[in-house]
DNA sequence: TTCCGACAGTGGGGTCGCAAT
DNA sequence: ATTGCGACCCCACTATCGGAA
C-alpha cells in the first residue's frame, strides 16, 4: 500500500466528525491492505510510530525539502526506512539522522510530506483510533462488529486481528479464545458522585475498597506465572512477590484481576507515588523489593481451570474467586442489597478511607466481565476536595483548542502575599468557559510572549482535585492530583483564595 | 570517569462535545 | 436521555543517552 494512500484517507477522516463515516473510510482503507502492511498501518492510523520516538525534532523536521511530484514511497518502505533511523546511534548520529530525514522527505509528495510531519510529531488527530478501526475492520472483512471487538479484547492487540482476519478471513476470529498466558484488556470502571447514586444506578451489588495501586492481571499456568498491566505490558520480573503468592494459592490454571499496592509496616497503604515508583523499577528489584514489598489484592476471576468466566455474572465470578484466593489476599467487599441498603455502603465507604484508600468501586453482581471498555456496571466513587485558586498564567491550546487559552497554571496564596504555584489543569472547562477565559485572561496579561501567557493574579478559579502528592517540581513542595475547573468565582478577589498552609493543613499525611 | 539534564516511556487520571442509539 | 469514544493535557517515576564537569 502506498503511504499517499494512507495519508489521504487519513485527511478525510479527520474532516468528517460522523463516526460512521469514518468507519466506511477506514473499512474501504482495510479492504486494499495487505495483510503485511497491517502491522504498520494500524499504528499509523492511530498516529503512531511503531518504533515509538525516534529522536528527530523539530530543528531538523522543519527543514524545508522539495517534494517529490508522483506517489511513490510504500508504507512498508516508510517504515523500513524509520526503522533504520532509530538504530543510528553514536557520534554524527544527529546530522545523520537529518540527512535520513531529508532523503525520505524528497521522496515523498507534499501531502505525504505533511501527514509524515505529523505522524513523526506525534501531531496526527483524527478522531479514529482503536474502536473505529475495529468497526472499520469488521465491516471491510464482513465479520460481525461484536466478535470482532472480542477478539481484539482477548488478543489484547488490534492489530494481530486485523492481521488474521485480512489473511484468513471472519472464521480466523475463532482462534481468539480467552487463554491462560496470554493478557485480556482490563474492564474499567466509570465515575459515580456518590455511592448513592451508584447503588441507584446498579441495584444489587457489590462495595469494594479501591487500592490506588497498580492494575494487574495474574496468569498461573502450572509452575509458571506471568503478571500484566492494564496496557499487557508484562512485569513479572518486577514483582517476585506476587510470582510467589500466586504460586501458594490452591489453583493451578488460571487468570485473576486485581490490583497491586505497598503496605507500610503499620498496615496503612504506602502513597501511589511510592507503589508505582517500586513496580516501575526493574535494575535493582532485589532492593526495591526490600525496601518498598508489595502485595497482590485480587478481586475477580477470568479464568479457573480452563473455564471462561468471562460471561459469567460476577456473583459467579467472585465465587471462583474465594474458592482460590484467601480472604487477605481479596479485597474487602461489602454486599448491598439495593438502594434500601445505602446506610451499609456509605459505612463502608467511610471505613475504607478511615483505613487510607482511595475510596470504593461499586459493582453490579450480575454484570459480565467487559474486557477492554469501561463497563457501565463498575462505578468507581472518591472524595473529591475543593479549592479556590488564581490563575497565574495559561497556554495556547491545541487541536481542536488552538487559538483557545487552554492550560491554566494553578496558584495558591502564601504567607508573604505572594502565590505558589501547584499545578496546572486543562480539565472541566466547557468550550463558552474556554472562549471565556480566553479573552478574560488577554485582559490580564503581563506577557503574551511564547506559548505561556503570564497574567496578573486576579482571577479566582474553584478546581476540584483528588488529593495532594508531594512535588520536586513546584515550590511548594507539592502538587494537585487530578487537578479540574469547576467554575469561576468572579465574586472572590485573590486575597480571599486559599492557602499553602490551609491545603497542606487539609492534607496532613503528605509532607512537602 | 562520573554527574546531570533532557527525553522517552511507564503508571495513575476527569470532563467535555458529538454521534449514535 | 444515555452511552461510547476521542480529544484535551496533567502529575510522578524510572531508565537511558549524550555532553559537561
Amino acid at each position: 500500500m502506498l503511504l499517499a494512500r494512507l495519508a489521504h484517507v487519513s485527511q478525510e477522516v479527520a474532516a468528517t466528525s460522523a463516526r460512521s463515516r469514518k468507519i466506511a473510510l477506514l473499512a474501504e482503507l482495510f479492504r486494499d491492505a495487505e495483510a503485511d502492511d497491517v502491522p504498520i498501518v494500524i499504528p499509523y492510523l492511530a498516529g503512531r510510530l511503531p518504533q515509538g520516538r525516534l529522536g528527530v525534532g523539530w530543528k531538523v523536521l522543519s527543514r524545508p525539502v522539495a517534494p517529490a511530484g508522483e506517489p511513490s514511497l510504500a508504507v512498508r518502505e516508510v517504515d523500513a526506512l524509520l526503522s533504520e533511523l532509530g538504530k543510528v546511534s553514536g557520534t554524527g548520529s544527529q546530522a545523520e539522522r537529518a540527512r535520513m530525514v531529508g532523503e525520505l522527505m524528497g521522496a515523498a509528495t507534499e501531502d505525504e510530506q505533511r501527514y509524515l510531519l505529523g505522524l513523526l510529531t506525534g501531531e496526527v488527530r483524527q478522531g479514529a483510533l482503536d474502536a473505529v478501526a475495529v468497526e472499520g475492520l469488521a465491516q471491510a472483512t464482513e465479520a460481525p462488529p461484536a466478535d470482532v471487538r472480542r477478539a481484539v479484547m482477548l488478543a489484547g492487540s488490534l492489530q494481530t486481528v486485523a492481521q488474521a482476519l485480512l489473511a484468513d478471513g471472519p472464521a480466523a476470529l475463532d482462534r481468539f479464545r480467552l487463554t491462560v498466558g496470554r493478557p485480556v484488556l482490563p474492564m474499567l470502571a466509570h465515575s459515580a458522585s456518590s455511592v448513592a447514586e451508584a447503588v441507584d444506578k446498579l441495584g444489587a451489588c457489590a462495595v469494594e475498597e479501591k487500592l490506588d495501586g497498580i492494575r494487574v492481571q495474574v496468569h498461573r499456568d502450572g509452575d509458571s506465572v506471568r503478571i500484566y498491566t492494564r496496557t499487557l505490558d508484562d512485569i513479572t520480573d518486577r514483582l517476585p512477590e506476587l510470582t510467589a503468592a500466586a504460586l501458594e494459592l490452591n489453583g493451578r490454571r488460571f487468570i485473576l484481576d486485581g490490583e497491586v499496592i505497598s503496605f507500610g509496616a503499620d498496615g496503612r497503604p504506602r502513597s501511589f507515588q511510592e507503589t508505582a515508583g517500586r513496580v516501575g523499577s526493574r535494575v535493582d528489584v532485589a532492593t526495591a523489593a526490600e525496601t518498598v514489598p508489595v502485595s497482590p489484592v485480587f478481586f475477580d476471576a477470568l479464568s479457573v481451570d480452563d473455564r471462561d468466566l468471562l460471561d459469567l455474572p460476577f456473583a459467579e465470578r467472585h465465587a471462583e474467586l474465594a474458592r482460590l484466593v484467601p480472604e487477605p489476599m481479596r479485597v474487602r467487599r461489602a454486599l448491598v442489597s439495593g438502594p434500601q441498603d445505602v446506610a451499609e455502603a456509605e459505612r463502608f465507604l467511610a471505613v475504607t478511607l478511615e483505613r487510607g484508600h482511595e475510596g470504593v468501586v461499586v459493582k453490579g453482581l450480575d454484570a459480565a466481565y467487559s474486557a477492554g471498555r469501561r463497563g457501565a456496571s463498575w462505578l468507581k466513587v472518591k472524595p473529591v476536595h475543593t479549592l479556590d485558586l488564581v490563575v497565574l498564567a495559561a497556554e495556547w491550546g491545541h487541536g481542536r483548542r488552538t487559538g483557545k487559552l487552554s492550560n491554566l497554571h494553578l496558584g495558591a496564596r502564601t504567607a508573604d502575599g505572594t502565590f505558589a504555584m501547584l499545578g496546572k489543569t486543562f480539565k472541566g472547562m466547557t468550550d463558552a468557559m474556554l472562549t471565556w477565559q480566553t479573552e478574560r485572561l488577554q485582559e490580564l496579561a503581563t506577557d503574551t510572549n511564547g506559548h505561556v501567557v503570564t497574567v496578573r493574579p486576579e482571577l479566582v478559579v474553584e478546581i476540584a482535585y483528588d488529593g495532594l502528592q508531594r512535588s520536586t517540581r513546584y515550590p511548594a513542595g507539592v502538587t494537585l492530583r487530578f487537578a479540574r475547573v469547576v467554575r469561576y468565582r468572579e465574586d472572590k478577589r485573590p486575597e480571599e483564595a486559599d492557602t499553602v498552609e490551609t491545603l497542606l493543613a487539609a492534607h496532613p499525611e503528605v509532607k512537602p
